[in-house]
DNA sequence: CATGAATGAGAATTCATTCAT
DNA sequence: CATGAATGAATTCTCATTCAT
């Protein structure tokens, strides 16, 4: 076990200092003081403790948001923006891991298990913008709530890749929040008609 | 020339089809058919083609978009939508290549020469923007373009990413543009007061 | 004694299925469920497992073989060809794991231990060709003995290595007896003479 | 060609002495005086280089054998007796050599390449078979053939590797060579009757 | 200019074996 | 006895880069 830790502990430091490209092997063995050989006694390759470290960093991240989204109270529009904040802030506290995690996982997104490690915290997500944008005519839901989930996304990594953080981050996601629950009225109940989306 | 041109060409192609991790010095001069040693007589190292790769991908876009951009009409509204669905053809056009660059290049990010190519481009957008976004404060001018060119260009790269093109890119492209008018009032004079967003 | 038991399993079925070069002292700990340093407990090395395996199997053959070869009876050319017959179908029964030994055991055979006990069943079968072959002048009967032995070992080595079984393979166990009985006239009693063999 | 010159030498050496155990890409350069880079600038795989000394070492036996084949007199039995000289001959020459090949191509066996450079030199020994055992019926040539092709291969590569040479190895080779002459009645005209062959 | 040839450094992975508990 | 944990030494293969011609 506590070879594992420090093996996880190393190449989380690695990853978020020096980038995928020094995500070796060897290099993490080294750092976590441990022998070459220890490491694939307890990692079948390289993948397996990138995998591992992806899945600690997500379920962190599931930790914080879940509380958010399952206990949301009945005012949408302010849990959505609590949740963007959350989500933002997150993503700004370990910005260097993240993205590092980001670019040395890029092999492994095809694989079965990280799209199953990715699709645990999204029912929740999708869940909750399903209620949230209730005026959103059904045909246009799937491509909405996907939309939504790209830009706060996106725009999250972008910026805190870029170095965003504290108040300039939060004013970020909360002109991101207004956009978003102006435009797809986020809170408000379902509307008969549907004026809201011009047609494709 | 024609074994830089050689070498340039064999190195994108590489690079779309096999993504930054096929991307050998051995493996593009092979593919290119010249002698390892041409590529470092043109090239003092491997990130230097990639930055000459980065370079050409980036002229490509200027070219596309400079036009729309100095050019605009009058009407900044509909200026702004052809420029982002522009923006987003393109990007979708060659997203393998730009996919693998960003990846490639996420070491060549720091250098100078890497930044001064991004801001080439960079002042003639803001030039738009800040001709478009009138209403907006002074005091919030910067961030306010800075807040558009994040999101559009984040969004952009992450949907062409997840393989969107066509109608549903197009769709996104004007749904952001719409939230972006809407939000800023694009295309509308200069107003006095600043109500338009909420104080940080 | 049941952890030698599950080790020699182990590493038989190792053998037999991957050949040399699976068998390695972890593979083998692991298949048979015990630890790699239980396997260091009852073994000094690899090899010392292995000869143990090797001479597991001659055991089994000479365990097979013996009965046809102190019992037989007066009709020494019947009794010939059901040894060989016998020998044969042993080599075909186990050809994977025979084959896999005789590969690995290749550093084994120069080893005093290995050629004592590929000697104890040795004399057993010298004694029997012997009393075969008495027509055979005595000068020459070391050499025809060891070539007989040779010729039926290596032939039937050979052809299971191949695959060959059943009708087939009785049916060249046969033909080699035939060739041998005829040309030393096993079963005849010593002759005068010594025609038989062409002068060296 | 130095280089590969020096590898396959230095390969041939270690195969011979330390046989296909020491058969290492590192000690193969380290023996030829080149770095391990230029080994694989110049063979894909350890396999390659292998592959390409058992293809000298057979292309070296059948320069020495097709003669002895294709201009074969009219006496196939002289014929036959001195084509297994010969053989016999060859297989002593570089005994260790052949042995640690054989090892070592174990795997190597089933590769197309293989198969396809072992049948070449085959089908001059089974047309030059099929001419001398004319005696045997048409329906058993197939198996006869192949029971030669057998025994005389299996019992050459035993007998060398048990360090058999000179007069020895010849008297075993003019042995053999009888016994086949007589039950096969190498070199007699085709006959009506098959009394030759006891039924399967 | 172009190329054939070479290489130091390092990466991923494996293996036989040991030792404290 | 059994095992969890560890490791030195290889082994295969790759890569960026250089240099003499």
């Amino acid at each position: 076990m506590a070879t594992v830790d420090a093996l996880v502990e190393a190449a989380t430091y690695i990853l978020s200092q020096r980038g995928g490209a020094g995500f070796t092997a060897n290099r993490i063995a080294e750092r976590a003081g441990v022998n070459i050989a220890s490491f694939y006694q307890y990692f079948p390759n390289k993948e397996a403790l990138l995998f591992l470290i992806a899945q600690r960093t997500w379920d962190r991240q599931l930790a914080r948001l879940a509380p958010l989204l399952s206990h949301a109270g009945p005012d949408k529009a302010t849990s959505f923006r609590d949740f963007i904040r959350e989500f933002f802030m997150i993503e700004a506290s370990e910005a260097g891991l993240r993205r590092a995690l980001r670019v040395a996982s890029v092999d492994l997104r095809q694989t079965e298990q990280f799209q199953a490690l990715m699709g645990s915290g999204d029912a929740l997500t999708r869940r909750f913008l399903i209620e949230a944008v209730q005026e959103v005519p059904m045909k246009d839901l799937d491509f909405v709530v996907r939309f939504i989930v790209l830009l706060t996304t996106s725009f999250a990594e972008r910026t805190t890749d870029e170095g965003t953080t504290g108040a300039e981050l939060i004013r970020q996601a909360d002109l991101i929040t207004e956009m978003l629950v102006e435009k797809f009225r986020i809170g408000a109940a379902r509307r008969e008609t549907d004026e809201l989306m011009s047609a494709p």
